[in-house]
RNA sequence: AGGAGUGUAGCUCAGUUGGUUAGAGCGCUACGUUGACAUCGUAGAGGUCCCCAGUUCGAAUCUGGGCAUUCCUACCA
């Protein structure tokens, strides 16, 4: 490469284009599997959800990650970067329900001709297609997806193999799932039963603990008045009175004097006039309401845990579908000690959704007389507003209701202790973050809930045994064998059956439930090192060194990771974690499609240049939010642009040059001494701080060097470098150029791999026999033999540059306006140090006569010298 | 309510173990096209380091107490 071949501009388009399919084609990235496992580093890269398309925060998050990865590759590290795409589960569902327009319905058959057709306009879901056809077009729309995602993360720059590409529904994930539930399954850690359980009525699942967030809705509080058997009343409070019929218990705290009489006593419940036991319970609030209120099957989690600890009856009266059942009162089941009545209010709820069932109950409240002669209406007063908070599945619009079904658990509540310390195991960067995931752990209250109702998961390995009315038999499930995996129960058969025993009396039947998607992603680590199916690789991979994640995750993936990671082999799954923060708006909310965000990565890129994005994600703290501001994609932009023209000068300069000038041993002059010793302490820092994760602090580092550089040191040397070039002190500044220039790509590389492999193109790829710059050696300080004091050399240019530049610009003329004379006053040895550097300072200040030194006692603080300056009458 | 983080120039943020006069970029003002760079450069203005108290010769930094703000967790019949 000559110089004069190069463009006058930097076109970072073009560069980025040629650079992304020479490192394609090179193979830059590879993963080798024969290098040990000491000399390897091995990162569990996050799989994103693909559902339509990335955004600015996960280019973020993701390009962090990308320069831990690039430093330790010029660290000599074999990296294993791999790519995961999770298309498993419910967001992809939901996605091709609105662009397809359709629903998956599992009785319909599958039809062969069958292709949906997407749209862009939010179709409302009306055709119903079978459970094969579904699955199908929620491949075929993942796949599309993946292919949008890929694209980006190339064009981004992220150093990845994309060799070792898995998406989390294919065959080995699923594959890899299965072993997992079985391993779990054969350990005693699953159980299947049949419990109340957080369930989303809009998608007819359960969810998990870690799954559901509150949200403030405005509510009502309504009072009620309940009779007593043998006479008297009492008022209860409640935000659900839709939940009358399904109230089992009447409770108030032990020590609230107000119904010490009523306890052992039985209450009327209006309406439907049921009997229900008055009882104690600590969780009865005297000081909220009237202190006393109903527990109903199922309000919130106290109903839960009262209705379990005290046996009492199942009264169930939310359906799936989120609507009030057709309840028949009078039954043993729901009995009632007036079931005309009641199943005359039963007959006007049914098929109502609860919101609306609320409406009808208060409707018949304020008609009902409360079952007491001359007490006025059941409904005391009128409802009073109030804020509450609801459970709410955090993909969903609904709250959620508490219904009791038959779930697959891990039980993850008798071993939080355990977990508790694998946790500790974890370097957690920042340190902080540990405390969210031990508070999560702590708070458990739930175990974890893996099955869904849903279709496109991963199969539970496992078919029922039918008894002879066809009744599936839960106690004694039959398990896949290791060689049937993967398998879907629902199309294949279990061993000693035949298709033919599918849902007939004493044959089989497959589970029908899907796991979710966090029991596949909590197998990350070991999807990637093949777990279970190749053991030479998994013990060459597992645990991997990096985890990078978000913080608000850390209660789901990095849990259910540790969690897995130690009850299959009682392993850490990683040995460090390192959190990444948030892309906030202005007003510090997290930035979300759902905000209106309409900024795309790819406009951005175009833009501004990959490595301009990159450097705005790296210029943050780990761990730290960041407010988005395209300003500091121009500032990137900027630190690219220099870079190139810096690197044009530099090269310009030393192209003609014999490599033997070039080596470090011609460093020879004091001032250049200096700077190299300057750059040695940014080398050492800039690997201290990436050894820490600190990327941030190497790319402020190695940036305010680089303008240091530019602004000062390249300054003051240019013109000796070319006007002696063929003298002892030109060649000193020549490798010193070299030397820096040399490093400062290196430096640069993670942070802007791009820009970095254009400029080193240009000459070292050859004289280094490194092609690319990403997997040349990251640079070690650089001993100079013979180091003599040379003291503070760089400041002091650095004071002399500015008092020149200054007096000029005050005087408004150019910066290469002649200086007639300089006078310099200052102290006795630090005059005699700045003569080291007269020449320099001369060439670069257009000085024309001598420096005049003179000694003064004291100079103005922090300064060495005081500057008298005689600009010249005219220009050159 | 409990926990974690943050609070430094108009804005976005550095500030590495306590140490002269607290830094950068953007923005603002003025000047300048110089043989790498106008997608630029140079210079300048701009701060009660949230507040109060303490430790110390010395505090943006350490301790205690507030305030503000973000997030996590819990509760709210």
């Amino acid at each position: 490469m000559k110089s004069k071949e190069l463009p006058k501009k930097y076109k970072a388009n073009e560069a980025e284009a040629k650079w992304g399919e020479f490192w394609e084609s090179k193979g830059v990235y590879k993963y080798n599997p024969e290098v040990s496992r000491e000399d390897t580093f091995v990162i569990d890269t996050p799989p994103p959800t693909v559902s339509g398309s990335l955004h600015v925060g996960h280019v973020f998050s993701y390009t962090q990650t990308d320069v831990i990865a690039r430093y330790q590759r010029m660290k000599g590290k074999n990296i294993f970067y791999p790519m995961g795409w999770d298309d498993n589960g419910l967001p992809t569902e939901r996605r091709v329900q609105g662009l397809y327009g359709v629903r998956c319905n599992p009785l319909l058959p599958y039809k062969e001709d069958w292709v949906g057709k997407a749209s862009d306009k939010k179709k409302k879901q009306e055709e119903e297609i079978s459970r094969k056809n579904f699955l199908e077009v929620c491949q075929k729309q993942t796949a599309e997806d993946e292919i949008k995602y890929e694209k980006l993360w190339r064009h981004l720059g992220l150093s990845l193999d994309w060799e070792q590409q898995y998406e989390t529904i294919n065959d080995h994930c699923r594959k890899v799932s299965q072993i997992s539930f079985l391993d779990l399954q054969k350990k005693n850690l699953v159980d299947y039963k049949e419990s109340p359980t957080m369930w989303d009525t809009t998608f007819q699942t359960a969810v998990a603990q870690a799954e559901v967030e509150e949200r403030e809705k405005g509510g009502h509080f309504h009072d009620i008045r309940f009779a007593v058997e043998g006479g008297g009343d009492f008022v209860i409070s409640t935000t659900r009175p839709e939940l009358l019929g399904a109230c089992v218990a009447v409770v108030a705290h032990p020590e609230d004097e107000r119904y010490q009489g009523l306890f052992g006593k039985y209450a009327i419940t209006p309406l439907f006039n049921v009997k229900v036991p008055i009882m104690p319970a600590d969780h009865a609030d005297k000081e909220k309401g009237s202190g006393i209120l109903m527990v109903c099957t199922f309000g919130d989690i106290h109903d839960v845990e009262f209705w379990k600890q005290e046996g009492l009856p199942l009264r169930q009266i939310i359906e799936k579908e989120g609507t009030i059942g057709a309840i028949k009162y009078g039954t043993p089941k729901f009995p009632s000690e007036n079931p005309e009545k009641a199943n005359e209010v039963s007959s006007q709820l049914k098929g109502l959704y609860v919101k609306q069932a609320r409406k009808k109950v208060v409707e018949l409240l304020r008609e009902e007389g409360s079952c007491l002669a001359g007490k006025g209406a059941a409904l005391v007063g009128e409802p009073k507003p109030t804020q509450q908070f609801t459970k709410h599945y955090e993909k969903g619009d609904h709250p959620l209701e508490y219904i009791s079904t038959r779930q697959w658990f891990v039980k993850v509540l008798d071993y939080k202790k355990e977990l508790i310390e694998q946790g500790q195991k974890v370097k957690w960067h920042p340190e902080s973050m540990f405390k969210r995931y031990e508070q999560w752990v702590e708070g458990l209250n739930q175990d974890w809930c893996i099955s869904r109702q849903r279709f496109f998961g991963v199969a539970f390995p496992v078919w029922y045994p039918l008894d002879e009315n066809s009744r599936p038999n839960y106690e004694n499930p039959i398990y896949a064998s290791q060689d049937q995996l993967p398998v879907d129960p629902l199309s294949e058969i279990p061993k000693g059956y035949t298709e033919e025993q599918r849902g007939k009396p004493n044959g089989f039947m497959g589970d029908p439930d899907v796991m979710d998607t966090w029991a596949t992603s909590s197998l990350t680590p070991q999807i990637s090192s093949h777990w279970g199916t190749d053991d030479k690789r998994h013990k060459s991979l597992f645990p991997a060194d990096l985890r990078p994640q978000a913080h608000e995750i850390i209660r789901t993936w990095a849990f259910y990771t540790i969690t897995k990671a130690w009850m299959h082999e009682t392993e850490i799954p990683w040995k460090n974690i390192a959190i990444s923060g948030w892309v906030v708006d202005p007003h510090k909310k997290k930035m979300s499609k759902s905000k209106g965000n309409v900024v795309t990565p790819e406009s951005l890129i175009d833009q501004y240049s990959s490595d301009a994005l990159r450097y705005w994600a790296t210029k943050a703290k780990l761990g730290s939010d960041t407010i988005y501001d395209e300003n500091v994609f121009k500032i990137g932009q900027r630190l690219a642009t220099k870079m190139f023209n810096a690197s044009k000068f530099v090269f310009l300069q030393i192209e003609d040059v014999e490599d033997k000038w070039l080596g470090p041993e011609n460093i020879t002059e004091a001032v250049d001494r200096v700077w190299i010793e300057k750059l040695n302490r940014v080398i050492e820092d800039s690997t201290k701080f990436f050894e820490d994760y600190n990327y941030s602090g190497v790319l402020s580092q190695v940036e305010s060097a680089f303008w240091e550089f530019c602004d000062i040191y390249l300054e003051l040397v240019k013109t000796r470098a070319y006007k002696l070039k063929d003298s002892k002190e030109g060649r000193s500044a020549l490798a010193s150029l070299s030397y820096t220039w040399k490093s400062f790509i290196k430096l640069f590389a993670p942070f802007l791999p791009y820009i970095c492999e254009e400029v080193w193109s240009w000459s070292f790829a050859e004289k280094e026999n490194a092609p690319s710059v990403h997997k040349s050696a990251w640079p070690k300080p650089l001993e100079l033999t013979d180091q003599k004091e040379a003291g503070p050399l760089i400041d002091m240019a650095k004071e002399a540059l500015n008092a020149l530049r200054g007096e000029k610009t005050t005087a408004q003329k150019s910066l290469r306006w002649p200086i007639e004379a300089l006078v310099l006053k200052g102290q006795g040895n630090d005059l005699e140090r700045f003569r080291e550097i007269e020449k320099d300072i001369a060439f670069s200040s257009n000085l024309k006569g001598n420096i005049q030194y003179e000694t003064m006692e004291s100079v103005p603080e922090g300064k060495f010298f005081e500057f008298s300056v005689t600009l010249s009458e005219n220009a050159d």
